[in-house]
DNA sequence: CAGCATCCCCACTGATACTG
DNA sequence: CAGTATCAGTGGGGATGCTG
């Protein structure tokens, strides 16, 4: 993921942070507990391993999330929400409210309530 | 833009919508006051007039921002924030703030007190 | 299971010139 | 000043196979 060298505006570095297609995502099934990348990719339909690791990396480096890893078989590792992630992680959520509210300007309850969001 | 067809979530939704390169910063502007492309122009360091007018032509179509137009001349053209552009701006206001204090935690007190936020 | 490497496509962005 | 059209570069993202 590029990021601009300089901003115009504060927000900008945070739209750099969550621009990549799933980060928000991540950030928000991170949000309820650490998750293994495998955790993660079966609750991410249509992500191919490549890009949650891409994007887990991108994430690393902005110190949005942190991980664990045991060193010894059978390997595990879990990701989470740094400090920072969890700030990032408010914005993350008005954007499901956000998301919520238009949805149901669409009449889409029957999506929302197939989810367990109604 | 490319819009996904079907959401693992509500707020996937919400992303596409701010997806592009200078979305956020449009919608921020255009939350104090309705603004023609000329200013918005002025106004973005960097962007140029094809990718401002494509974002707002995105904008328009997905109902978070309307335009009013004079039929003659000199052309006169305002945009402003929809209801539905209202709320997601809730959504961009947090990353504002976000954005903030990330900064504030990297020492870029500098940049802020350049923009005026501090 | 976690992570990396490679190939490839196309969407996003940019620069420029043109029309009403 | 508002808006459109064309051409081109790049990097985000997908598919697949390999390694520890």
């Amino acid at each position: 993921m590029k990021m601009r060298s300089d901003y115009t505006c504060p927000l900008e570095l945070t739209h750099d942070i969550i621009r990549g297609k799933w980060k928000p995502l991540i950030l928000w099934l991170l949000s309820k507990s650490g998750c293994s990348p495998s955790a993660l990719k079966k609750s991410i339909p249509g992500i191919s391993q490549k890009m949650l690791l891409q994007h887990l990396n991108e994430l690393l480096e902005c110190g949005v999330i942190q991980k664990t890893t045991s060193e010894r078989y059978p390997l595990k590792t879990e990701y989470s929400l740094t400090q920072r992630g969890q700030k990032i992680f408010e914005a993350v959520s008005i954007m499901q409210s956000v998301g919520i509210e238009m949805m149901l300007e669409d009449n889409r309850e029957d999506f929302l309530r197939d989810k367990g969001l109604l």
